[in-house]
DNA sequence: ATGATTTCCTGTAGGC
DNA sequence: TGCCTACAGGAAATCA
Protein backbone atom coordinates (compact mmCIF):
# COMPACT_ATOMS: atom_id res chain seq x y z
CA UNK A 1 0.00 0.00 0.00
CA UNK A 2 1.54 3.67 -0.91
CA UNK A 3 2.33 5.40 2.07
CA UNK A 4 4.67 8.35 2.29
CA UNK A 5 7.98 6.75 1.26
CA UNK A 6 6.29 4.93 -1.43
CA UNK A 7 4.94 8.11 -2.61
CA UNK A 8 8.12 10.34 -2.16
CA UNK A 9 9.41 7.21 -4.36
CA UNK A 10 6.94 7.67 -7.04
CA UNK A 11 7.22 11.83 -6.85
CA UNK A 12 11.34 11.41 -6.95
CA UNK A 13 11.03 9.26 -10.42
CA UNK A 14 8.03 11.67 -12.06
CA UNK A 15 9.74 14.65 -11.69
CA UNK A 16 11.66 13.48 -15.31
CA UNK A 17 8.07 14.98 -16.78
CA UNK A 18 8.51 18.02 -15.29
CA UNK A 19 9.13 20.64 -17.97
CA UNK A 20 6.91 18.66 -20.33
CA UNK A 21 3.32 19.29 -22.21
CA UNK A 22 0.65 17.29 -22.32
CA UNK A 23 0.57 15.82 -25.46
CA UNK A 24 -3.03 13.56 -25.25
CA UNK A 25 -5.07 12.19 -22.80
CA UNK A 26 -7.26 8.89 -22.63
CA UNK A 27 -9.37 8.09 -20.10
CA UNK A 28 -10.23 4.00 -19.65
CA UNK A 29 -12.44 4.23 -16.75
CA UNK A 30 -14.20 7.52 -15.78
CA UNK A 31 -15.38 6.23 -12.55
CA UNK A 32 -11.57 6.84 -10.94
CA UNK A 33 -12.41 10.82 -11.75
CA UNK A 34 -13.49 13.10 -9.44
CA UNK A 35 -14.50 15.14 -12.52
CA UNK A 36 -16.11 14.40 -15.88
CA UNK A 37 -13.87 12.89 -18.38
CA UNK A 38 -14.24 15.41 -20.70
CA UNK A 39 -12.99 18.36 -17.90
CA UNK A 40 -10.45 16.03 -17.09
CA UNK A 41 -8.92 15.40 -20.25
CA UNK A 42 -9.94 19.48 -21.93
CA UNK A 43 -8.07 20.84 -19.43
CA UNK A 44 -5.20 18.60 -19.12
CA UNK A 45 -4.46 18.73 -22.99
CA UNK A 46 -1.54 20.78 -23.95
CA UNK A 47 -0.55 22.29 -20.58
CA UNK A 48 2.70 22.07 -19.01
CA UNK A 49 3.83 20.76 -15.87
CA UNK A 50 5.67 22.94 -14.25
CA UNK A 51 6.49 21.02 -10.64
CA UNK A 52 5.55 17.69 -8.96
CA UNK A 53 4.61 17.99 -4.99
CA UNK A 54 3.38 15.24 -2.19
CA UNK A 55 1.45 16.29 0.54
CA UNK A 56 1.06 13.29 2.74
CA UNK A 57 0.23 10.51 0.59
CA UNK A 58 -1.07 12.72 -2.51
CA UNK A 59 0.81 13.58 -5.10
CA UNK A 60 0.21 16.82 -6.94
CA UNK A 61 1.13 17.34 -10.74
CA UNK A 62 1.34 21.66 -10.97
CA UNK A 63 0.06 22.94 -14.26
CA UNK A 64 0.39 26.12 -15.65
CA UNK A 65 -2.65 28.36 -15.59
CA UNK A 66 -3.37 26.98 -11.79
CA UNK A 67 -4.44 23.60 -12.79
CA UNK A 68 -3.27 20.83 -10.61
CA UNK A 69 -3.63 17.08 -11.04
CA UNK A 70 -4.38 15.27 -7.96
CA UNK A 71 -3.40 11.86 -7.75
CA UNK A 72 -4.08 9.60 -5.01
CA UNK A 73 -2.74 5.87 -4.84
CA UNK A 74 -5.66 4.50 -2.14
CA UNK A 75 -4.18 0.28 -1.39
CA UNK A 76 -3.52 -0.40 -4.96
CA UNK A 77 -3.12 2.29 -7.24
CA UNK A 78 0.51 2.70 -9.02
CA UNK A 79 1.63 5.37 -11.75
CA UNK A 80 3.81 3.47 -14.37
CA UNK A 81 6.28 5.61 -16.85
CA UNK A 82 7.40 4.34 -19.90
CA UNK A 83 8.92 5.72 -22.70
CA UNK A 84 6.09 6.82 -25.40
CA UNK A 85 7.50 4.37 -27.79
CA UNK A 86 7.29 1.17 -25.07
CA UNK A 87 4.51 -1.10 -25.54
CA UNK A 88 2.54 -1.05 -22.61
CA UNK A 89 -0.19 -3.67 -21.98
CA UNK A 90 -2.91 -1.83 -20.71
CA UNK A 91 -5.39 -4.33 -18.51
CA UNK A 92 -8.14 -3.57 -17.27
CA UNK A 93 -7.11 -1.76 -14.21
CA UNK A 94 -5.42 1.14 -16.00
CA UNK A 95 -8.11 3.41 -15.68
CA UNK A 96 -6.25 6.19 -17.45
CA UNK A 97 -3.24 7.43 -19.96
CA UNK A 98 -1.57 10.70 -19.90
CA UNK A 99 0.97 11.63 -22.72
CA UNK A 100 3.96 13.83 -22.22
CA UNK A 101 6.82 14.78 -24.52
CA UNK A 102 8.01 11.51 -25.63
CA UNK A 103 7.02 9.73 -21.99
CA UNK A 104 3.35 7.99 -21.25
CA UNK A 105 2.09 7.88 -17.38
CA UNK A 106 -0.53 5.81 -16.95
CA UNK A 107 -2.70 5.44 -13.83
CA UNK A 108 -3.47 1.73 -12.33
CA UNK A 109 -5.39 0.87 -9.70
CA UNK A 110 -6.66 -2.85 -9.09
CA UNK A 111 -9.22 -2.27 -6.12
CA UNK A 112 -9.80 1.45 -7.32
CA UNK A 113 -9.80 2.99 -3.37
CA UNK A 114 -7.81 5.88 -5.04
CA UNK A 115 -8.33 8.34 -7.80
CA UNK A 116 -7.57 11.42 -9.94
CA UNK A 117 -8.63 14.99 -9.47
CA UNK A 118 -7.97 17.99 -12.04
CA UNK A 119 -9.33 21.62 -10.52
CA UNK A 120 -7.62 24.75 -10.52
CA UNK A 121 -6.42 26.47 -7.52
CA UNK A 122 -4.91 29.61 -6.12
CA UNK A 123 -3.24 29.29 -2.79
CA UNK A 124 -5.80 29.80 -0.67
CA UNK A 125 -7.89 26.73 -2.19
CA UNK A 126 -5.34 24.73 -2.57
CA UNK A 127 -4.79 24.99 1.21
CA UNK A 128 -8.10 24.63 1.91
CA UNK A 129 -8.68 21.40 0.23
CA UNK A 130 -6.07 20.02 1.79
CA UNK A 131 -7.02 21.35 5.42
CA UNK A 132 -8.08 17.65 6.46
CA UNK A 133 -5.07 16.54 6.47
CA UNK A 134 -2.21 17.35 9.45
CA UNK A 135 1.55 18.31 8.76
CA UNK A 136 4.05 17.30 7.17
CA UNK A 137 6.64 14.34 9.24
CA UNK A 138 9.45 16.57 7.70
CA UNK A 139 7.73 20.16 7.38
CA UNK A 140 7.09 20.48 11.12
CA UNK A 141 9.61 21.37 13.98
CA UNK A 142 9.53 18.75 16.28
CA UNK A 143 8.33 20.66 19.57
CA UNK A 144 5.30 21.80 17.45
CA UNK A 145 4.76 18.07 16.81
CA UNK A 146 4.99 17.46 20.38
CA UNK A 147 2.37 19.71 21.43
CA UNK A 148 0.05 18.40 18.96
CA UNK A 149 0.23 15.42 20.03
CA UNK A 150 -0.38 16.04 23.82
CA UNK A 151 -3.43 17.89 23.19
CA UNK A 152 -5.20 14.50 21.94
CA UNK A 153 -7.08 12.00 23.92
CA UNK A 154 -7.17 9.36 21.05
CA UNK A 155 -5.33 6.50 20.71
CA UNK A 156 -2.23 6.67 18.98
CA UNK A 157 -2.93 3.95 16.44
CA UNK A 158 -6.10 5.49 14.55
CA UNK A 159 -5.35 8.84 15.78
CA UNK A 160 -2.09 8.21 13.30
CA UNK A 161 -3.99 6.41 10.53
CA UNK A 162 -6.49 9.52 10.37
CA UNK A 163 -3.85 11.62 9.03
CA UNK A 164 -5.20 14.35 11.13
CA UNK A 165 -2.15 15.22 13.22
CA UNK A 166 0.59 14.31 11.05
CA UNK A 167 -0.30 12.93 7.78
CA UNK A 168 1.66 9.99 5.20
CA UNK A 169 1.94 7.11 8.10
CA UNK A 170 -0.47 4.44 6.72
CA UNK A 171 -0.81 0.80 8.59
CA UNK A 172 3.33 -0.50 7.98
CA UNK A 173 4.70 2.71 9.25
CA UNK A 174 2.49 3.67 11.99
CA UNK A 175 3.13 -0.12 13.25
CA UNK A 176 6.98 0.06 12.66
CA UNK A 177 7.24 3.54 14.11
CA UNK A 178 5.40 2.98 17.55
CA UNK A 179 7.87 -0.36 17.62
CA UNK A 180 10.88 1.41 17.00
CA UNK A 181 9.84 4.14 19.34
CA UNK A 182 8.35 1.07 21.50
CA UNK A 183 5.01 2.76 22.44
CA UNK A 184 1.78 1.09 22.48
CA UNK A 185 -0.71 1.45 19.84
CA UNK A 186 -3.54 1.43 22.80
CA UNK A 187 -2.19 4.32 24.61
CA UNK A 188 -3.69 7.48 24.48
CA UNK A 189 -1.60 10.28 22.92
CA UNK A 190 -2.05 12.94 25.32
CA UNK A 191 -0.53 10.20 27.92
CA UNK A 192 2.78 9.77 26.57
CA UNK A 193 5.61 11.88 28.24
CA UNK A 194 7.18 14.75 26.10
CA UNK A 195 10.19 12.88 26.46
CA UNK A 196 8.57 9.58 24.39
CA UNK A 197 7.23 11.80 22.18
CA UNK A 198 10.13 13.42 21.20
CA UNK A 199 11.77 9.47 20.62
CA UNK A 200 8.50 8.93 18.82
CA UNK A 201 9.51 11.31 16.04
CA UNK A 202 13.11 10.79 15.79
CA UNK A 203 11.80 7.29 15.27
CA UNK A 204 9.21 7.77 12.38
CA UNK A 205 11.98 10.38 10.26
CA UNK A 206 14.05 7.70 10.84
CA UNK A 207 11.61 4.98 9.89
CA UNK A 208 10.53 7.21 6.54
CA UNK A 209 14.20 8.13 5.79
CA UNK A 210 15.15 4.99 5.68
CA UNK A 211 12.51 3.25 3.76
CA UNK A 212 12.21 5.74 1.21
CA UNK A 213 16.08 5.28 0.69
CA UNK A 214 14.95 1.31 0.07
CA UNK A 215 12.41 2.45 -2.58
CA UNK A 216 9.75 1.63 -0.12
CA UNK A 217 8.21 -1.59 0.60
CA UNK A 218 6.84 -4.00 -1.79
CA UNK A 219 4.22 -6.23 -0.55
CA UNK A 220 1.13 -6.59 -2.70
CA UNK A 221 1.21 -4.27 -5.56
CA UNK A 222 3.49 -1.85 -4.86
CA UNK A 223 6.03 -0.86 -7.34
CA UNK A 224 8.21 2.34 -8.44
CA UNK A 225 6.96 4.04 -11.94
CA UNK A 226 9.96 2.31 -13.83
CA UNK A 227 8.50 -1.36 -12.23
CA UNK A 228 10.85 -2.24 -10.23
CA UNK A 229 10.35 -3.11 -6.53
CA UNK A 230 11.54 -1.46 -3.24
CA UNK A 231 13.18 -3.73 -0.02
CA UNK A 232 11.97 -2.16 2.91
CA UNK A 233 9.72 -5.12 3.23
CA UNK A 234 12.77 -7.24 4.65
CA UNK A 235 13.35 -4.45 7.22
CA UNK A 236 9.76 -4.47 8.65
CA UNK A 237 10.62 -5.35 12.25
CA UNK A 238 6.64 -6.21 13.59
CA UNK A 239 4.44 -5.34 10.32
CA UNK A 240 3.38 -8.84 8.59
CA UNK A 241 4.87 -10.44 11.29
CA UNK A 242 2.71 -12.12 13.54
CA UNK A 243 3.55 -14.92 15.67
CA UNK A 244 6.95 -14.14 15.03
CA UNK A 245 9.71 -13.53 17.67
CA UNK A 246 10.37 -9.49 18.59
CA UNK A 247 13.66 -8.38 16.62
CA UNK A 248 14.87 -6.66 20.32
CA UNK A 249 13.17 -9.36 22.70
CA UNK A 250 12.28 -12.27 20.88
CA UNK A 251 8.76 -12.36 22.62
CA UNK A 252 5.80 -13.77 19.88
CA UNK A 253 4.98 -10.46 17.99
CA UNK A 254 0.66 -9.99 18.60
CA UNK A 255 -1.84 -9.16 16.36
CA UNK A 256 -5.13 -7.53 17.47
CA UNK A 257 -7.84 -5.43 14.93
CA UNK A 258 -8.23 -1.46 16.32
CA UNK A 259 -10.61 0.23 14.61
CA UNK A 260 -11.09 -2.61 11.74
CA UNK A 261 -7.21 -2.43 11.12
CA UNK A 262 -4.64 -5.16 11.45
CA UNK A 263 -2.25 -3.84 14.47
CA UNK A 264 1.00 -5.82 15.03
CA UNK A 265 3.45 -4.94 17.95
CA UNK A 266 5.46 -6.43 20.75
CA UNK A 267 3.48 -6.54 23.61
CA UNK A 268 6.78 -6.19 25.79
CA UNK A 269 8.57 -3.69 24.00
CA UNK A 270 5.82 -1.32 23.42
CA UNK A 271 3.98 -0.01 26.96
C1' DA B 1 -14.25 14.29 20.99
C1' DT B 2 -13.55 9.55 20.14
C1' DG B 3 -13.98 5.28 18.10
C1' DA B 4 -16.40 1.45 16.17
C1' DT B 5 -18.75 0.17 12.04
C1' DT B 6 -19.86 0.33 7.25
C1' DT B 7 -18.89 1.47 2.53
C1' DC B 8 -16.29 1.49 -1.72
C1' DC B 9 -13.26 -2.66 -4.51
C1' DT B 10 -10.77 -6.98 -6.21
C1' DG B 11 -7.32 -10.53 -5.63
C1' DT B 12 -5.81 -14.14 -2.77
C1' DA B 13 -6.03 -17.82 0.50
C1' DG B 14 -8.26 -21.34 3.03
C1' DG B 15 -11.94 -24.80 3.79
C1' DC B 16 -14.67 -28.35 1.89
C1' DT C 1 -11.53 -28.03 -10.18
C1' DG C 2 -14.82 -24.87 -8.18
C1' DC C 3 -17.61 -22.63 -4.93
C1' DC C 4 -17.94 -20.08 -0.75
C1' DT C 5 -16.18 -17.07 2.84
C1' DA C 6 -12.84 -14.28 5.13
C1' DC C 7 -9.40 -10.99 4.81
C1' DA C 8 -6.37 -7.12 3.32
C1' DG C 9 -7.14 -1.72 4.21
C1' DG C 10 -7.14 4.43 2.83
C1' DA C 11 -10.44 7.47 3.84
C1' DA C 12 -14.96 9.30 4.29
C1' DA C 13 -19.51 8.83 6.19
C1' DT C 14 -22.51 7.26 9.73
C1' DC C 15 -23.74 5.95 14.26
C1' DA C 16 -23.17 5.52 19.38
Amino acid sequence: MPELPEVENIVIALKTLAGKRVASVQVFNEEVLKVPSRVFCQNLLRKKLLALERRGKYILFRFEEGWVLVMHLGMTGQAILEDAGAMYRADKHTHARIDFEGQALYYRDIRKFGFLDLRRFDEKSLEEYFSRIGCDPFRVEKETFIDLFKKSHARIKPLLLSQKLVAGLGNIYVDETLFKAGISPRVRAFRISRNRLSCFFDAMQGVLLEAIEKGGSSIDDYVRPDGSCGSFQECHQVYGRAGQPCPRCGTSIKKIKMGGRGTSFCPRCQR
